[in-house]
DNA sequence: AAGTTAGTCAACCGCGGGCGT
DNA sequence: AACGCCCGCGGTTGACTAACT
């Protein structure tokens, strides 16, 4: 952390809570219930700021926390609701009980990091190519079975930034619409490439005919490449 | 065994929106 | 309408640890 803030009165702690501190959040909120941060640390006997109070509440020291490894179908979910969502990290935690905004946006920035590690080592190995998606889980805990389906760009189908949303809206609906769980393929991960890209599907007739699907629909879909 | 690198987790910061005055 | 306060969100980064050389 570069950046401090500046003009406090009082020094206030930062860094790592230490379980003291943890026990005064757990029993003032126990005491008085998870309201008015800002007037938290002084009741609660804290040098700490009502923000890093509600962070470490939310992040941490709730009860209803699942604690732990991302499941397969929370993974599953967090990459469908990211190619609906976007970075909406609190809208997509609230799709996964027990998980935080923070869990899930850790979660991506890991799996994009092993997507964009794994893509530019498939481009350097050419006996990866054949199966750049399931070779790109055996690194990490996490094992992958979906193909990433990325909805085409929402931005581009929309005059101005204005309509981001009602076009994530929009795709929301025409997915739901569309029953995404047919085109979730599951086993191997032949490819069909085409004009640089890759469409993930069982065959290219299934590429193909899922695509002429969202086509039909009026989405834009881009089959992509991880 | 020691040093380095990479991955993960936890926390901080700035910004924007809601609300009351 | 303007202002200030508070809360919540998303981006970023420090701390820690495991894996690797």
């Amino acid at each position: 952390m570069s950046k401090r803030p500046g003009g406090t009165k009082k020094r206030l702690k930062r860094g790592l809570w230490s379980p003291e501190e943890d026990e005064k959040l757990m029993n003032h909120i126990a005491k008085y219930g998870n309201g008015c941060w800002s007037s938290v640390p002084k009741i609660a006997g804290l040098e700490r700021c009502g923000k890093s109070c509600r962070l470490r509440w939310i992040n941490y020291l709730r009860p209803d926390l699942k604690r732990g490894a991302f499941s397969q179908e929370e993974e599953d979910l967090i990459i469908h609701l990211h190619s609906i969502l976007g970075n909406k990290w609190s809208q997509i935690a609230a799709q996964l009980p027990g998980r935080t905004d923070n869990e899930v946006k850790n979660f991506w920035n890991s799996f994009i990091t092993d997507e964009l590690c794994c893509n530019n080592n498939n481009k350097n190995n050419p006996s990866n190519s054949g199966s750049g998606f399931e070779s790109s889980t055996t690194q990490s805990s996490s094992n992958h079975h979906l193909p990433w389906l990325e909805l085409g760009s929402i931005s581009s189908c929309t005059e101005d930034g204005a309509g981001a949303g009602a076009a994530a809206d929009h795709y929301g609906a025409a997915l739901d619409e569309l029953k995404w769980s047919d085109y979730v393929f599951d086993g191997g991960y032949p490819q069909y490439h085409q004009q640089g890209q890759c469409i993930y599907g069982d065959s290219k007739a299934a590429a193909d005919a899922a695509t002429a699907q969202f086509d039909a629909h009026g989405l834009g879909i881009n089959w992509c490449l991880n």
